[in-house]
DNA sequence: GTTCTTGAATTACACATGTAATCCTGAAAG
DNA sequence: CTTTCAGGATTACATGTGTAATTCAAGAAC
């Protein structure tokens, strides 16, 4: 029934993200949140504008003569489709060896432990189903 | 000093893991391998053999009238690489907000559970740096 | 009213990627 | 020796991506 979520380019996340935290943002918007984040000249940023709202990721209503974007796909399973599909291509689907490796490097921070025991102590009132 | 770590692309991460799990293999081997596993014909996999031995990430040694290729790249810190890339790209580098996205999902498993859980025992003993 | 400006739409362009087919060469088969 | 076959090397080709420049049209400024 629902059309594929769009595939999301590098660049294009990094535009999803400013209007996600935002809600909706014109283009001249987007583009002074991204610059200090990004090099981009403004005419880039309209062209992952663009692409995006061909992608089915944004839509826009006319506010004048500019637009604004507003998020079609919800980030929450956006990035859920991204974090299943990015464990498949490296870890063969599987969580463990993504947290042994990212964490062995020590890559972790005093917050991420905070939510590892949020996430331990939940499951062990709610496990989940067998690997 | 060294070059940077090249890019590997979706398919390119197959190819890559059926190698690193037999330490080496040559073409035939890897396409046998794939078989099942993907739907490529073995003129792919050759393809793209070759471009990741254009890429560094592989060498090889000719074996009669074939190559046996070799990992050049190491496989912990390739993982750790794309890791990294990908909690930037998609939550902003940060592992905690990935972790609560992706288990509130309820995909993960028991095994997932005790690794978490092996994880947070050490980070006790040996608390990280700071967020 | 004519010109300037500013957005959106269209076009550009090189390199990456998925997915092979074709070409070339040396070894195997006869 | 000549023909065949199997691998590697080269070429193909549409689509995606990063990164913009150019064009077009309507409102803003004279």
């Amino acid at each position: 029934m629902s059309a594929e979520p769009p595939r999301i380019s590098d660049a294009e996340w990094t535009v999803m993200r400013a209007i996600w935290s935002r809600g909706e943002a014109s283009a001249t918007e987007v583009v002074e949140t991204l610059e200090g984040q990004t090099s981009w000249s403004p005419r880039t940023v309209r062209t992952l504008l663009g692409r995006l709202v061909k992608k089915g990721a944004l839509g826009f209503r006319e506010q004048g003569r500019e637009y604004v974007y507003q998020p079609l796909i919800d980030e929450r399973s956006t990035e859920l489709e991204a974090s299943r599909s990015f464990l498949n291509r490296v870890f063969d689907g599987k969580l463990a060896p993504f947290l042994a490796t990212f964490v062995e490097s020590g890559n972790y921070s005093a917050d991420d432990i905070a939510a590892l025991k949020r996430i331990v102590e939940e499951s062990e009132s709610n496990p989940p189903s067998a690997s």
